[in-house]
DNA sequence: TATGCCTCCGGCTACGACTA
DNA sequence: TAGTCGTAGCCGGAGGCATA
């Protein structure tokens, strides 16, 4: 069974990006720019921040990645109609994202937006490893803090829902499990984890990217702020800017 | 080897309970 | 009262297995 650990990285801080703000100024140009990139390099494409960052003149793969960052917020913001303007530029692709969003909520007693049954969008292994750290950090039971925070592709009843079948799937002896599943992975204890030896490593990279006064914001910050919104794989690509 | 049936897994939905 | 969580059950898909 493969297990991981996540709070033998996962520091002491109060857990936010606040303080990891990109250096540079975006101007409205860019901003469409980087919209455009956005639509060009799905979530699935690799090396995704480098190729839209090869786009933005003057931008590197991590301006690009916070600017991610704060579009996120952005949407957040949008949706929770906590904002009615948002604190910056916030582009017609944030309120379509935000709709994207919207449409994998579901409103009660059984009115989806959907009106045939949806077809089960599989969890992949990251999203369950998000999961895994989200549970760690909010406990069973904070579906919504996961959600927004660890695993943003998720609703919080899609998480919900997956907390179910894992401790079901935890529940179950090994000797009644017929097959493998992602619910195999727990963060039980510490050995075989490649995911951490992973982000030791990319946090070396981010540690030396970023400037000395960035450095005053632990690196694990960065990374997990990088993280929380999919910029998986494309850290690594930092290392050709150290 | 191909095919079809069976079982298991896991995402989705509905609904009750709880709380602010 | 609306929002959120917990959970039972439904359902589709994939893998396992038996049989021709």
């Amino acid at each position: 069974m493969e297990t991981l650990c996540p709070t033998s990285f996962v520091p002491n801080s109060n857990w936010t990006m606040q303080q990891s703000k990109s250096t540079t100024e975006w101007t409205k140009e860019e901003n469409k720019r980087f919209e455009s990139a956005l639509a060009i390099y799905d979530e699935t494409t690799p090396n995704r921040w480098s190729k839209v960052a090869e786009i933005i003149p003057g931008k590197s793969v991590l301006d690009v990645m916070m600017q991610y960052k704060e579009l996120v917020a952005d949407v957040s913001d949008i949706e929770a109609g906590l904002v009615p303007n948002p604190r910056r530029f916030v582009s017609s692709f944030a309120l379509e994202f935000a709709d994207h969003r919207k449409i994998h909520t579901f409103s009660k007693r059984g009115k989806s937006y959907d009106q045939e049954r949806k077809k089960g969008v599989p969890w992949t292994e990251e999203e369950h490893r998000r999961f895994l750290m989200g549970l760690e950090k909010y406990g069973k039971g904070d579906w919504r803090n996961i959600s927004r925070n660890f695993v943003i592709s998720k609703t919080p009843t899609q998480v919900a829902s997956h907390a179910q079948k894992y401790y079901l799937r935890q529940l179950s002896g090994e000797k009644e499990r017929k097959r493998p599943s992602i619910h195999d992975i727990t963060t039980v204890n510490l050995t075989n984890n490649e995911l951490l030896n992973n982000n030791n490593k990319l946090m070396c990279e981010v540690k030396s990217y970023m400037s000395p006064l960035q450095r005053s914001t632990s690196p694990a910050d960065v990374l997990i702020g990088c993280w929380n919104n999919s910029f998986d794989g494309d850290l690594m690509a930092l290392g050709q800017f150290v």
